[in-house]
DNA sequence: ATTAACTCTATAGGAGTAATAGAAATTGAA
DNA sequence: TTCAATTTCTATTACTCCTATAGAGTTAAT
């Protein structure tokens, strides 16, 4: 019969990219009181460490967070929580929200195997999906993630 | 300075999902007036043949299309054209919708690195993410690629 | 019978993910 | 000034999955 009985090749969002939205929302939590180590980040959130340095690394030169060098260094939240949005995060770690490249707005390729993309018939439904995705995973912010979440 | 110049790592949808969806619009345009052979909608849609072959199959398992075997045999559409989603599609080919495998309807899975789910700060903004890009996908169809693209 | 098509399984190459390792640079403090 | 702690950066590994191809088997029409 040939049934699936067990699939986990689920396309979804990298765990490098989560881990980065849980390291932010410690580092959210912190916002304006100092900085934190990569190592305390790891323990609280069950995040290899030495992989946690490396996304903090690429937050980092995204201008995302900042940095102390050194003995008792750290890393630290630049940016507004509020102004952190899913999208911003999953469009540097795990590239387009579109479900085609041919609909993307950041990360625009053409279909190869598309003779002639005005006469696609796929694409102003993707758009449609694209722009629902987009609009949601824009407005879930850092903030929106902690706001809540301490009985605050 | 670090300049990502290029990121061609998007996650987006298979092609194989792409591809399926290609194809099933072609047996739409022809639901209920017979069916069609894998080379043609090959060339038609500029798919290879051969993976084609395996995405109609497993179109057939999952009883979306069916097939005449033998000479002059082919595929063609079972269910109703506005019956068929791109959620089906995509749930099929690529799984989960949701972003996250815990906030997965279809496709659950506790988070590894999650020590408690109910406390998880970001579950909430992520079931909604999941909740409009599943009634998006869901809403459209593959009738809806076809209803005007003939100037119908 | 022969031919043409679907059915099924196997496999190969390439790419990307997740994670680890280690050396270099920087800073604070003893 | 030396040491220790921390970030910075590059390399590399193991693994998995995607894409595609190949070929043998099965079915049905002529």
């Amino acid at each position: 019969m040939n049934i699936k009985l067990f699939s986990i090749f689920t396309i979804m969002m990298s765990k490098k990219c989560k881990y980065a939205l849980k390291a932010l929302t410690r580092l959210a939590k912190n916002y304006n009181k100092g900085h934190l180590q990569t190592a305390d980040i790891a323990k609280l959130e069950n995040i290899p460490k030495k992989f946690l340095e490396q996304i903090l690394l690429e937050l980092k030169h995204a201008r995302i967070v900042g940095s102390k060098q050194g003995s008792g260094g750290g890393y630290f939240l630049i940016k507004n929580p509020k102004e952190v949005s899913v999208a911003d995060v999953y469009r540097l770690f795990d590239g387009a929200i579109a479900l085609l490249p041919c609909v993307s707005i950041n990360f625009y390729e053409k279909c190869e195997d598309c003779t002639d993309e005005k006469s696609c018939a796929m694409q102003r439904e993707f758009i449609k999906i694209r722009e629902g995705a987009r609009k949601l995973m824009s407005k879930a912010t850092i903030y929106s993630f902690i706001k809540d979440s301490d009985s605050q």
